[in-house]
DNA sequence: ATGACTGTAGCATATCATTTAATAAAATAA
DNA sequence: TTATTTTATTAAATGATATGCTACAGTCAT
């Protein structure tokens, strides 16, 4: 895996940031199938935050499924095909999408300005 | 305009819930150029929040360029055309569509999935 | 001037993000 | 086995923010 990168300029708050670097990541196969991800410690350490913040980012990933933390082994990456879906989770993502198309489209881009942003957002993912 | 619906069940912020379904109907054409919103006291009666809550909603579509406040007048709605892009505000919008993207991609959505539900939702708006 | 309307500011409370410090379980080395 | 290190977790403290209630100050019509 890439090295996490924080903007402390950025009004996103840390565990989440470290949520979504981890996501693109696991996206783009940087971060593969089964792979373990670092201890909680080491992470805060290399990022220079504290453990409870990345902790939090680890659990945020597995309550969507995304990794799992069994009893204080370092978290892992579960494969893509054993995935179990949240139907409440796919929900709020869903409308999480909405909201920030309309607010783009809204903010001034045009349909297709939006699609293109998409089809070169997907384009990098394996 | 159509009536704003809180949801007590949803984790959103209730100032961000306020926003984003004015964004909605504005994207949708429910709110229209140049039409002046409801003052803060009358929809947070109407919604039964608190008026700082909404006052912070339009203040953060004010921040976006969506909407302006001036000296004590109604909010209203800035002509599409005249809006005044920041590029900062378009550049965190951008991260975060990406950011979404990515989830849905890992949380189990294919890339076909999530152009279909893009193009579902922009072919709402107006 | 009065009354009805507007947005804003001050204070109180609850929730949450983040950090610090302490605890307990597991892994590893001796 | 014992000791040391490494791990995640728990508890408590701090700071920031969201939300609510109340009061204030400006605007406008009458």
């Amino acid at each position: 895996m890439l090295p996490i990168q924080i903007d402390t300029n950025s009004p996103l708050l840390l565990y989440m940031q470290v949520g979504n670097q981890l996501i693109e990541q696991i996206a783009k196969g940087h971060i593969q199938d089964d792979e373990m991800l670092p201890s909680i410690r080491n992470m805060a350490q290399d990022i220079g935050i504290n453990i409870h913040t990345v902790s939090k980012s680890y659990r945020e990933l597995e309550k969507k499924g995304i990794i799992k933390m069994e009893n204080r082994l370092k978290a892992t990456v579960i494969a893509r095909s054993n995935r179990r879906l949240d139907e409440t989770q796919l929900h709020h993502l869903e409308l999480s999408i909405k909201n920030m198309i309309m607010e783009a489209y809204v903010m001034g881009y045009s349909k297709k300005q939006i699609k293109q942003y998409i089809t070169k957002v997907l384009d990098q993912v394996q």
